[in-house]
DNA sequence: TTGATATATGCTCATATTGGCATATGATAG
DNA sequence: CTATCATATGCCAATATGAGCATATATCAA
């Protein structure tokens, strides 16, 4: 058997650091293939290509309108990743775990008013 | 150019579910070799070598001890993993989820008490 | 219509993969 | 020393890749 396809699901898809890249470049916003193609040193070919890679793993959405096609995040489609990988970050991600400590005491308060005990 | 190989980051290296599957089992602690493969319907010489990748890109350490080999997790090599997913997680974060079920319990208890509405 | 612009697709090449199976290496027991 | 257990490595086949370049398909302009 080979490796499985980049088109599998997101982990593979994302594995490229091309495709990062253009994620990256949409969390600004929608942008055009063209808009990519000028920011990423990368032929507009290629960067159609890896464009259809997201676009069939969900990862991107694109809006048409006239000749110009407008590829916009689908954040969602990551959260396969975020969701494995959070079990492992329980050590070294203090910033969260602060988070996740204030979200029980808001908790807390919200259950049990007044009887807080921390 | 073919894809980059499975060893140039922890990217490509977990992009492979059984590699995943490997760190997942090692999440609850150090496993020799023939521990993965009773756990893992996968040989043993195709454990060895995913395990070989994941040690190349610091995923795992081992620790030698007879003929064993005991492999054990090294969270923070998945660090950049998390750190490129996380501004992606905006929208849809578990934590923020909690914290907007939170709000929202905290609205419907205000607004319309004890009516449950959805 | 003709030409230009925006994007997608097709083909080739070089490369690295994963699993299967055989085998090498290394440690330990009898 | 020999057999056995634990693990790693080598070679094979089938496959999919990603970049480069040419070209197809739309859309818009003159």
């Amino acid at each position: 058997m080979a490796r499985a396809a980049t088109t599998t699901d997101v982990f593979n898809a994302v594995a490229e650091p091309r495709r990062r890249e253009i994620l990256d470049l949409l969390l600004a916003g929608e942008r055009s293939v063209n808009d990519l193609v000028a920011a990423m040193a990368l032929a507009q070919p290629q960067v159609s290509k890896h464009l259809r890679v997201l676009r069939e793993v969900g990862l991107v959405q694109v809006r048409e309108d006239g000749r110009l096609r407008w590829y916009r995040l689908n954040d969602p489609a990551l959260r396969p990743i975020y969701d494995w990988v959070a079990p492992y970050t329980q050590g070294w991600n203090t910033r969260l775990d602060a988070l996740d400590k204030l979200l029980e005491t808001l908790t807390e308060e919200e259950h049990d008013n007044g009887r807080n005990s921390h």
